[in-house]
RNA sequence: GCGGACGUGGCGGAAUUGGUAGACGCGCCAGAUUCAGGAUCUGGUGGGAGCGAUCCCGUGGAGGUUCGAGUCCUCUCGUCCGCACCA
C-alpha cells in the first residue's frame, strides 16, 4: 500500500540528519551550480514557487547522483515593503513578520522535498549580508558609481517612495499599481550607463543559452541607437530671447538632413523654461505649454500631437536656411538632449505633426525603385536628392559622409545614445538596507567606515506607513563624522531590494562560517561561478537579470570576483495558470500546495508539475491531471513488488527472451537513453516522464522478474529527481540505493533483429513489413513491393527509395 | 509601430538531420471486479464513409521546394508576451 505521508517524512528526516544535500566543500569533483530565483517571504508558497523549485531541484538531483558537486542553495529576498504593509495593518514589526514567515515557508519548502543545502541559507535582512552590502555601496560610492543628485523621479503616492524606470510598468507602480507622479528630489543613482555598451555587447555571450525574449528585452531596454549630434544655432534675434545661441539634437538619420523644415523642443526644454519666465509667450500659449507639462508620461503618451511655434528660428547647419523653432509634446525631455530636428518627409511623426499645423514637408530621399508617394512620410533607405554635394548617395554611405563633414567642419559629432538611465536605487522606507552615508556639515556626504558596518535599522520604530520612519525616529540618525569627528546625521533613505538580488548568488558559494569575515571567498566564486543553470519567471526579465549582470561586472571591477556574467544559462519557467488565467488570490483561483501536499503527497505535487507542460510554457492546473499522476506513482509502487532485491543489475542473457520481454528492455532503456538530454539539455522532463510510463506499461505485459528487477534499477534512477521519495523508499529497500549512480545503456536491448517498416506509394503509408535487421536493400524492397501490390500493379516504377529503419517509399506512374 | 514566442484530437501535450502524425496522460465509451459509491484492472477512442477487409480527409489558411512537409521557403490569418512618440 503507497503511504506517501510516511515514506515522504521518513525521507525528509533521513536527508536532514544525514545533511544530503550539502556540496562538497573540495573544489575537486566537477561543479554544477544550479539556482532557483529565491522567493520574498510573503507568508506561504503558492504554485508558482512549486513549479521554480521543483524543475530545479530535478535537475539539482540529477547532477548530484551523476556524481557532480551540486550547489543547490535557497535563501530569502527578505527586505521590501510588504514586510511594512503588515506593519501598518496588522501592528506587526517587518522584522518579526518577515522571520516568522521564512520559519513557515521554509517548512513548506522542506515538504516537498527539496534538497537544498541549509548550511548555506541566510536572509538578506540578516545584518551580516549587510554588512557587505554596505561595503560594496562604499566601494561603488568611492569610486564615483555611487553619486546622488536632484532629479525629477517616479513617486508612489501610495507608498510614499521613489521608483526606479523599471518599476514603472505603463505608469503604474509596479507593486500597488497606483498612477506614478513626477516629484523632484535628491535621490542616489548607481551608474549602470557607465556599463551599458558592456551589458549589450555581452548578451551575444549568452545567445543560445538565454531564451531570445529575454536577450531581446534587455537589448530594446538598453536601447542602443547611432548617430548625429549637432548645434542647431539660433538666429541673433531668437537667441537673445532665449538667452542660449543654440540647441542640441540628435538624429539617427543624418542623411535626411537636407529635409530639415522646423525644430521641435520638449515642454520642459531649459529654452522653453527661460521663455516662460520671462514671459515671452502669450497667456494662452503658456498655458498650453504648462499644460504639456503637467501631463503625465502615461497620458502624454496617448495624447495626439500637439504644439505650437514659440517664435524662434533655428539656422540650417548645411543650407543656412531659417528654421522655425517649435515646442511639441511628442519630444521626450529625457531621451537625447530634449530637441529634434524635424524631417517631416521622412520620419512619420514630423509628418503627422507637419500635416497637422501646416509646416513644409521637403522630400530629399527617394527609393531606388519606383515612385515617391508624397501622401505620407517615406522613411525607407533609399537615394538622396536636393541635398548638395550629397545629392545621388545612398542612404548608408550619405549618413556616414554627413557626420563626416559635419565633425571635419566643427559642426557636430557622431553620438551614440542608450535608453537604458541610471538606477535610481534610494527608497524612503524603513525595511530595507540603510545607505552607509553620513551628512556632515562640514565633510559633505562622508561614508561610514567600514569597521563599523552594518549599520543596522533601529527595532524600536513606529510604522504608520506616512514618511520615513528612519527619519521620524528621535535618536536613529544621529551619529559623528567619520572623517571630522563632528556631529552628523545619517542617510534615512535604504537601498532598493533590488539591490540585494544583485549579489545573493555570489554568497552562496562560501560556507556560512565565513560570512563574518568576507562576502564570499574568491576561490568559492572560482569555483562555483557562474550559476551553471538559473531558473525563474520571466517577469524577473529585465529588472533583476539586468542589475545581476551590471553588479557582476561592477563587483569584478572592483577586484572581488574574476567574472563576466553571473548567469550561464537561464530558463523561464511559465506561469501556473487555473481555468486559463494566472493564479492569483484576487482572481480566487489558487490552488494550495500544502493541500495538495497533505492529500497526495509532494510526489504527485512534483510529478504532476513536470508533466502537464514543458517547463518553458504556461502550466494549466488540472485537478484530474494531479489524480492521474497519482494514479502512476501507485502503480510505480505497486509493481515493485514484481523486481527482487539485488545489490548489483541482474545479467540477462537478451536472445532468449520472448518479444514482450524484449519490448520491456527496450522500453527501459529508452527512457535511460532520453534522459541524459532532458536533464542536460532542453528540460521536457514530460517527455522522460511519458517514457518512464511507456517503459512500465511494457514491463507490466511481461512475467520475468530478472526484467522487472532491471527495469526498477533503471526506472527508480531516472525519476528520482521527479519523485524522490518514491524512489528512494523502493530503491532503498530493492537495492540498498546501489542504482543511485549513472547506468550504462544496455545495447543489445535497443536493437531488434527485426524491424518494422511503413511502406509508402507515392508518398501514402499502404502497408507495413517486417524485415531483419540487416536485411539488403533488395530484400527489403521486394518485400515491399509484395506487400503494396495492390497498389503498383500495372504502374510504372520511376522511383524507389528505402530509409533504414523507417520507410520504403515507391513512386509510381499511370 | 518594433521585438519575441506560438498555432497539432474533446483537453494538456509527443513527433532526431524532412521519413509510419497524434507517444504519454486527462476525459469519454465498453467490459471485469466490488453490497453500493469510490478505487483498481482490461480493451477502445482524430474526423468522415462502409456489415466488413478497406477507402477518403486531416497539424490555422493559400501557394512552393521534395520521392516524401507538422518540420524547409513565400505570402496570409489569428493568439499570447514585452517595449512603445526613443528622433
Amino acid at each position: 500500500m503507497y503511504r506517501p505521508k510516511e515514506i515522504e517524512k521518513k525521507w525528509q528526516e533521513f536527508w536532514k540528519k544525514e545533511g544530503a544535500f550539502e556540496p562538497a566543500e573540495a573544489h575537486e569533483a566537477p561543479k554544477m551550480y544550479v539556482l532557483s530565483m529565491f522567493p520574498y517571504p510573503s507568508g506561504r508558497i503558492h504554485m508558482g514557487h512549486v513549479r521554480n523549485y521543483t524543475i530545479g531541484d530535478a535537475i539539482a538531483r540529477y547532477h548530484r547522483k551523476m556524481g557532480r558537486n551540486v550547489l543547490h542553495p535557497i535563501g530569502w529576498d527578505a527586505f521590501g515593503m510588504p514586510a511594512e504593509n503588515a506593519a501598518i495593518k496588522h501592528k506587526v514589526h517587518p522584522k518579526k513578520w518577515t522571520y516568522e514567515n521564512i520559519d513557515y515557508m521554509r517548512k513548506e519548502l522542506d515538504a516537498l522535498g527539496l534538497s537544498f543545502s541549509h548550511d548555506r541559507e541566510f536572509a538578506t535582512c540578516d545584518p551580516v549580508y549587510s554588512k557587505w552590502e554596505q561595503s560594496f555601496i562604499i566601494d561603488m560610492w568611492e569610486k564615483g558609481l555611487l553619486y546622488r543628485k536632484k532629479a525629477a523621479v517616479n513617486w508612489c503616492p501610495n507608498d510614499q517612495t521613489v521608483l526606479a524606470n523599471e518599476q514603472v510598468i505603463e505608469g503604474r507602480c509596479w507593486r500597488c499599481d497606483t498612477e506614478v507622479v513626477q516629484k523632484e528630489i535628491e535621490q542616489y543613482f548607481l551608474k549602470i550607463t557607465d556599463y551599458a555598451e558592456e551589458l549589450l555587447a555581452d548578451l551575444s555571450k549568452l545567445e543560445g543559452n538565454w531564451p531570445n525574449q529575454v536577450i531581446a528585452m534587455q537589448r530594446n531596454w538598453i536601447g542602443k541607437s547611432e548617430g548625429l549630434s549637432f548645434a542647431m544655432q539660433l538666429d541673433e534675434e531668437s537667441a537673445q530671447k532665449a538667452g542660449a545661441e543654440s540647441f542640441e539634437v540628435f538624429t539617427t538619420r543624418p542623411d535626411t538632413i537636407y529635409g530639415v523644415t522646423y525644430a521641435a523642443l520638449a515642454p520642459e526644454h531649459p529654452i522653453v523654461k527661460t521663455l516662460l519666465e520671462k514671459n515671452l509667450l502669450d497667456s494662452d500659449a503658456a498655458a498650453k505649454i504648462c499644460a504639456m507639462q503637467n501631463q503625465n508620461a502615461r497620458t502624454r503618451q496617448q495624447a495626439e500631437k500637439e504644439g505650437l511655434f514659440l517664435g524662434l528660428y533655428a539656422i540650417h547647419p548645411l543650407t543656412g536656411a531659417k528654421i522655425p523653432v517649435w515646442v511639441a509634446n511628442f519630444v521626450l525631455t529625457e531621451y537625447g538632449s530634449g530637441a529634434v530636428m524635424a524631417v517631416p518627409a521622412h520620419d512619420e511623426r514630423d509628418f503627422e505633426f507637419a500635416k497637422k499645423y501646416d509646416l513644409p514637408i521637403k522630400y530629399v530621399i527617394k527609393p531606388k525603385e519606383g515612385e515617391l508617394d508624397t501622401s505620407k512620410a517615406y522613411t525607407e533607405p533609399g537615394i538622396l536628392f536636393d541635398s548638395g554635394e550629397f545629392s545621388g548617395l545612398e542612404s548608408q554611405e550619405a549618413k556616414k559622409k554627413i557626420i563626416a563633414y559635419f565633425e571635419e567642419k566643427g559642426l557636430g559629432k557622431r553620438t551614440i545614445n542608450y535608453r537604458l538611465k541610471d538606477w535610481l536605487v534610494s527608497r524612503q522606507r524603513y525595511w530595507g538596507t540603510p545607505i552607509p552615508l553620513v551628512h556632515c556639515k562640514k565633510c559633505g556626504i562622508v561614508p561610514e567606515k567600514k569597521e563599523n558596518l552594518p549599520v543596522t535599522l533601529p527595532e524600536d520604530v513606529e510604522i504608520t506607513g506616512e514618511g520615513n520612519p528612519l527619519e521620524l525616529h528621535p535618536t536613529w540618525k544621529k551619529t559623528t563624522c567619520p572623517k571630522c569627528g563632528g556631529p552628523a546625521q545619517r542617510e534615512t533613505d535604504t537601498l532598493d531590494t533590488f539591490v540585494e538580488s544583485s549579489w545573493y548568488f555570489l554568497r552562496y558559494t562560501t560556507p556560512s562560517r565565513y560570512w563574518e569575515e568576507v562576502p564570499f571567498r574568491k576561490e568559492d566564486t572560482d569555483y562555483w561561478m557562474p550559476v551553471d543553470q538559473y531558473i525563474g519567471g520571466i517577469e524577473h526579465a529585465i529588472l533583476h537579470l539586468l542589475y545581476s549582470r551590471f553588479f557582476t561586472k561592477v563587483l569584478r571591477d572592483l577586484g572581488y570576483v574574476d567574472l563576466d556574467e553571473p548567469f550561464k544559462r537561464l530558463l523561464t519557467q511559465g506561469m501556473v495558470l487555473k481555468d486559463g488565467a494566472k493564479m492569483s488570490k484576487s482572481k480566487g483561483n489558487t490552488v494550495d500546495p500544502d493541500e495538495i501536499v497533505e492529500r497526495y503527497g509532494a510526489d504527485t505535487a512534483r510529478l504532476f508539475i513536470l508533466f502537464a507542460a514543458p517547463p518553458a510554457k504556461e502550466l494549466e492546473w488540472s485537478d484530474a491531471g494531479v489524480e492521474g499522476a497519482y494514479r502512476f506513482i501507485k502503480r510505480f509502487w505497486d509493481r515493485s513488488a514484481n523486481a527482487k532485491p539485488t545489490q548489483t543489475l541482474p545479467k540477462i542473457d537478451h536472445r532468449s527472451l520472448s518479444k514482450e520481454e524484449k519490448l520491456a528492455r527496450k522500453k527501459v532503456y529508452e527512457a535511460l537513453q532520453k534522459s541524459k538530454d532532458v536533464y542536460e539539455k532542453h528540460y521536457a522532463f514530460n517527455t522522460l516522464i511519458a517514457a518512464c510510463m511507456e517503459a512500465l506499461n511494457a514491463l507490466s505485459d511481461q512475467k520475468n522478474e530478472d526484467v522487472w528487477t532491471e527495469g526498477y534499477w533503471v526506472l527508480t534512477n531516472l525519476l528520482e529527481p521527479i519523485i524522490p521519495h518514491v524512489s528512494w523508499e523502493i530503491a532503498d529497500r530493492l537495492f540498498g540505493r546501489a542504482n543511485f549512480a549513472p547506468i550504462e545503456v544496455a545495447k543489445e536491448a535497443l536493437e531488434d533483429e527485426a524491424v518494422t517498416l511503413a511502406v509508402t506509394v507515392n508518398g501514402k503509408r499502404r502497408a507495413e513489413i517486417e524485415v531483419a535487421k540487416d536485411a539488403s536493400k533488395d530484400a527489403i524492397l521486394a518485400a515491399a513491393k509484395e506487400a503494396a501490390a495492390k497498389w503498383i500493379e500495372g504502374k510504372e516504377i520511376v522511383k524507389e527509395i528505402v530509409v533504414p529503419g523507417r520507410l520504403v517509399n515507391i513512386v509510381v506512374r499511370g
